[in-house]
DNA sequence: TTACAGTCCGTACTACACTACCGAGTCAAG
DNA sequence: CTTGACTCGGTAGTGTAGTACGGACTGTAA
C-alpha cells in the first residue's frame, strides 16, 4: 500500500499507460484530478493507479470506457445487482459478435475450401460468390 | 441484365445504399465516376449496381473498404491466388477475434455465476475482480 | 412554366479511444 | 544557477465507415 505523492508521470508509469492516456480519462470524467497546487505540478496517490487498471482490465473484458464510467460508479455505489446486469448485457453483446464472426468464418473457410480443391477450374469461386446477385 | 442509363438514386435504391455512400466509395476510388454531361447529371448502368453490392458482400465477410478495394483489383485481374491469400488473412484474423471474445465470454460468465450464486456474501465478485491487483 | 424532387459539390460532423504537438511553466540534480 | 526532463493546457489529428448539411443547379411532370 504505498499512498506516495506521484507525478502523473510515475502514475502513468505504474500503470502502464501514456500521460496523455490518463488527461485524457479525466477530461471524460473517469479519473479525479487533483487540484494543482499554486502552479506547481499534480500530485497522485496509488489509488490512481488502481483505479487505471479497473479501467484497463474493464476495457480487456469488451467494456468501451462509456460503460467503465458506469462500472465505476456501481464500485464507488456497491450496486452488485446493477453491475451484473450491466455485464450480462456485455455477454449478451459478445455472444452476439462471437455468432457474427463464426458466420462469415464457415462461409470464408468454404470459400477457401473451394478455391484449393479447384472444384470450380475457371472462375475463382471466392470472386464468384462475392459477384453473385444473391447471398 | 437491366442495362438502363440510372442515376445515382436508383442505383443506391437497388443496390440499397445511400447515395452519400456511393459518392464516398467513389472518392475512395472503390466505384467509378461517369463524366458528367455538360452540367447535367451523371448516368449509371447496372454494373455500377453489381459493384455496390460486391462491396456489401465483402463487407458482410469481414473485409475492410482498403481490403474490399484489393478484392476489385483481384476481380478485375482474374487472381484467384491472390484473392485466396487475402481470405485466408482475413480467416486469421477473424479466427484470432473469436478466441479474443470467447476469452471475455468464459471470464464475465464465471463472474456472472459467482454473483448469481451468492458465493461471495460480502462484495460483489465482478468488482472485486476488476479492482483486484493482478488479473 | 412552374413547382419540386433529385443531383452536385464541398465541408463538416458522428463514434471510439486515444495520440501528437505546442509554447510556457516548473521541478530536481548537479 | 543552469540545464534538462517533466508538466500544464489546449487544440488538432489518427483510423474506419460513413452521415449530415447547405446552396446552387437540373430534370421532369403537371
Amino acid at each position: 500500500m504505498t499512498i506516495k505523492a506521484m507525478t502523473i508521470g510515475q502514475v502513468a508509469t505504474l500503470a502502464d499507460v501514456h500521460v496523455e492516456t490518463i488527461r485524457y480519462y479525466q477530461r471524460l470524467g473517469l479519473i479525479n484530478e487533483p487540484a494543482r497546487p499554486a502552479g506547481g505540478f499534480r500530485r497522485y496517490d496509488s489509488s490512481t493507479v488502481s483505479r487505471l487498471r479497473f479501467v484497463k482490465r474493464s476495457q480487456q473484458l469488451g467494456f468501451t470506457l462509456d460503460e467503465v464510467r458506469n462500472l465505476l460508479a456501481l464500485e464507488d455505489r456497491q450496486s452488485c445487482r446493477e453491475t451484473r446486469l450491466l455485464a450480462e448485457k456485455k455477454l449478451a453483446m459478445i455472444e452476439e459478435r462471437i455468432t457474427d464472426l463464426a458466420r462469415m468464418r464457415k462461409l470464408l473457410k468454404t470459400l477457401i475450401g473451394e478455391c484449393e480443391s479447384g472444384k470450380r477450374p475457371r472462375a475463382c469461386p471466392i470472386i464468384a460468390t462475392l459477384s453473385a446477385r444473391n447471398v
